[in-house]
DNA sequence: ATTGAAGTGGGAAAAAGTGGGAATTAGCGG
DNA sequence: CCGCTAATTCCCACTTTTTCCCACTTCAAT
């Protein structure tokens, strides 16, 4: 399971440190793409194959799954863990995501988020302060 | 599979370079054909078999489908590989697609596409600004 | 303090992308 | 049918990018 936050830096070769607590169950290989709101979206294979299969159903046809399978399938890349546990961000990924100097990482269960140190203090302040309207709103459709 | 966005360039010859993560996928041979949206959709071999075979089954007597198949199956060609991972555009799909200088290969799952870099990066800027909302959209439909 | 693990930076080797010339093939006119 | 021209294919060479590896620093724990 893949939780908890890190700050680490994007270097001039636009690599990041994978932190060392989720190596393992990352494995040496891992794939990135557009994540929602502003950050990038990491997968572990076998979380990945699940998720890109569901996408690989989108009809080709229908004009708004055409975008979506474009801009997840598309958008996404293979990456690497090199020895010391790093892995590379493509430049438009990184131009996506606004990264820049230090990034977060977070583990959100099965996947995990890569954030720029900005973007994501300013969305979690946000939620901070409605987090109570929104946790009211999850109870009545019956999410939680 | 087939993911990831390259930009690589049309040269004088009318030849891209396949991006060498796509090459051991694709084969010695592609089919390249007509896309949606302003752009070029390129096949493997075998995938090709599928979607033409897919194709093949419209009927003859109804105008709309007349129509796709011949837009799909009348544009396209044969592609080979050359030794070093280039294929050949021709004239009326580099036309169709407007390519010219930058060219940018994206892998959506099992397909490829070839977009010029400009309505490329067009289509992108429109995704992103909706992505949000198309994507809500397609959770409501339960496509994913 | 010393050891070890994690994160960071940079240099060298390898691979990928690009451009262009030579050789082969195809098309055309004599 | 032959020769000329044009186009295509094949191959080689240069440049840039990517990958791999090693070394330094920092922080934590013993």
């Amino acid at each position: 399971m893949l939780i908890g936050e890190y700050t680490h830096s994007l270097d001039e070769k636009n690599r990041v440190s994978l932190p060392s607590k989720f190596r393992r169950e990352l494995g040496r290989k891992v794939i990135v793409t557009h994540g929602l709101d502003t950050c990038l979206f990491l997968f572990s294979e076998s979380e990945w194959k699940k998720f890109s299969e569901k996408l690989s159903g989108l009809s080709l046809v229908q004009r708004d799954k055409r975008k979506f399978s474009r801009f997840m399938l598309g958008g996404a890349t293979e990456a690497g863990v090199d020895g010391a546990g790093r892995i590379l961000i493509p430049d438009f990924l990184k131009e996506f995501a606004g990264l820049k100097g230090k990034v977060v990482i977070a583990g959100i269960y099965s996947r995990v988020e890569i954030w720029s140190e900005k973007s994501w203090s300013a969305y979690k302040k946000s939620v901070e302060k409605n987090i109570d309207i929104l946790s009211e709103k999850l109870g009545e459709v019956g999410a939680l």
